[in-house]
RNA sequence: GCCGCAUUCGUCUAGAGGCCCAGGACACCUCCCUCUCAAGGAGGAGAUCGGGGGUUCGAAUCCCCCAUGCGGUACCA
């Protein structure tokens, strides 16, 4: 079952941004490659012109680097099989398309675009399969030469067996069969002289001497028309294995292409990129995905990247398609950052907040990273969490000082108290803010969190923050008295 | 329409004839902790294993039928 070397390789197609479901299939394609200690190839399927996309390249090598899926032969390291654009080979599949043509296993067919729309209507109306109806199968040779001599540029199809059967396995689905009469007479060469999916498909992964096969279950059901080309070839065909696609959220449609709203009206990110930019950790994002379809022994929800090399088995990969869950990569995400070393989450959240246009330095972030450590779903959570920190002014809605059932008068004798007791704090630690303001509190006659509310307002300007006294303690006692002292006249001009 | 694949708590899944009146995780609810929000701890609710027939002493697990969902049916991948 496991050849010398195991090869397997991601293939895209270049028409778009990387989408996290393929991201999931280059995962279990790299992780099989890593267990294995095999190649993991990458090859552009770029065939198709008119979809094209001239950034889906760059977006899916960034991708993959992001996500840390080195290859180790493909586009920018190269390797003994190339070239691995698709594009780049173009003789080869026209070498082999011939060579099937010579073997009668293929045939060229000069039908026209039209006649072939027209001809799938009337299939369709009569309530049949529309196929091709095979007009130039049996061609004369002088049926051909007026045909070449109004300087029609054929196409190479596929001559399909008109009875039989075509059987595969599936490391997955198991044995498959299907009547050939099923099958249609399928395009493997364009007039352009490009070769559609089928034939490049099969022609690369033989001479990229790819093993094993692990791709999206869209499509098992073009298999049978590659079984026929590597028997017309006389190839041996690589280990296949479908791997369920991913469900929206909702778990009724499959994850789209195109950006959506989910049905609770949220934002659903799909592209690779779209997950970076919100802050989500690589590491968390491969954990999450390696488990939307895999599973180890139903329980172990974590692995390091190694703990996933060393574990993933395809034969544990489920059969049936699986939602995606912001939920869940949502927790994954906070465990991860919970995680991080201090350092580590320090520099990360630094990018952050740069990008955001704060001035943050270093040791600020350090000094933030215990108190935000616990809050944060992603990287990017962080901004409003912390903005307050590095902004000169804040602003909020007076009214928000009040806190629940205090009044007016109450508030603004609090703020006052408050500006008064840590203008004359002598250190302006956790410890001492915490000590001298809880005894406030008792003095005046409030709860802790009625006293420790209003100052969090008036500090943060929000009503919810990190733990206040260790905000206090990095804003500095220089801009806490500031702040308070802005809220005692704000408040009082408010409150009139 | 035809062909193929799939179907266990809302979601991701464990489960390969008795260990399952189905286990874990997310989400949800309650309580504890608590300066807000989180995090953490302790509980809870939630699946007659899509439905119906078999096989068997015994089925989520094997077989058949049906339903539903998804995919394919292109000079797209």
């Amino acid at each position: 079952m496991i050849p010398d070397e195991v090869r397997v390789r991601f293939a895209p197609s270049p028409t778009g941004f990387f989408h996290v479901g393929s991201a999931r299939t280059a995962l279990y394609n790299w992780l099989f490659a890593r267990h294995h200690g095999g190649k993991f190839i990458i090859r552009i399927e770029d065939t198709d012109r008119t979809r094209y996309h001239p950034e889906a390249l760059p977006d899916l090598l960034a991708g993959l680097r992001w996500l840390g899926l080195c290859w180790d032969e493909g586009p920018e390291v190269g390797g003994d099989c190339g070239p691995y654009h698709q594009s780049d080979r173009l003789d080869l599949y026209r070498h082999y398309a011939e060579h099937l043509v010579a073997g009668g296993v293929a045939y060229r067919c000069y039908c026209r675009p039209g006649r072939l729309t027209a001809m799938r209507e009337k299939q369709r109306a009569a309530g049949l399969s529309p196929g091709y109806d095979r007009h130039c199968r049996h061609l004369t040779s002088k049926q051909v030469a007026d045909y070449e001599a109004q300087g029609i540029k054929p196409v190479v199809r596929l001559a399909i067996p008109m009875a039989g059967v075509t059987e595969f396995d599936d490391f997955l689905r198991g044995h498959i069969v299907v009547e050939n009469r099923q099958l249609d007479d399928q395009v493997i060469l364009k007039s352009n002289g490009f070769p559609t999916y089928h034939l490049a498909v099969v022609v690369d992964d033989h001479l990229m001497g790819i093993t094993h096969i692990m791709r999206g279950d869209e499509w098992l059901s073009s298999v049978p028309k590659r079984v026929l080309l590597y028997e017309a070839f006389g190839w041996t065909m690589p280990v296949l294995a479908h791997l369920p696609i991913i469900l929206d959220p909702s778990g009724k449609g499959k994850l789209g292409k195109r950006k959506k709203k989910s049905a609770d009206g949220q934002q659903t990110l799909i592209y690779i990129h779209e997950f970076r930019q919100a802050g989500y950790l690589p590491e968390a994002l491969v954990n999450f995905l390696a488990l939307v379809g895999w599973s180890y022994d139903g329980q172990t929800e974590f692995f390091t990247r190694d703990e996933l090399v060393r574990y993933f088995d395809v034969s544990k990969v489920s059969k049936s398609p699986g939602a995606f869950s912001y939920d869940k990569l949502d927790h994954t995400n906070a465990t991860y950052i919970r995680r991080l070393g201090a350092n580590d989450l320090a520099g990360r959240l630094l990018r952050v907040l740069l990008r955001a246009g704060l001035a943050a330095d270093f040791s600020t972030a350090l000094r933030l990273v215990p108190l935000v450590r616990e809050r944060l779903k992603t990287l990017d959570a962080v901004v409003p969490l912390v903005d307050f920190f590095f902004r000169q002014e804040i602003s909020y809605d007076p009214a928000m000082l009040v806190q629940g059932k205090m009044g007016r008068g109450d508030t603004l004798a609090a703020l006052r108290a408050a500006e008064t007791t840590l203008r004359a704090i002598g250190t302006f630690d956790e410890e001492m803010l915490e000590g001298e303001l809880r005894s406030l509190a008792e003095k005046l006659g409030l709860k802790a969190g009625q006293l420790f509310g209003c100052i969090r307002v008036a500090c943060t300007g929000k009503k919810v923050s990190p733990p206040l006294f260790g905000t206090l303690s990095i804003l500095g006692q220089e801009v806490v008295v500031r702040r308070l002292h802005d809220a005692v006249t704000r408040f009082a001009s408010w409150a009139g």
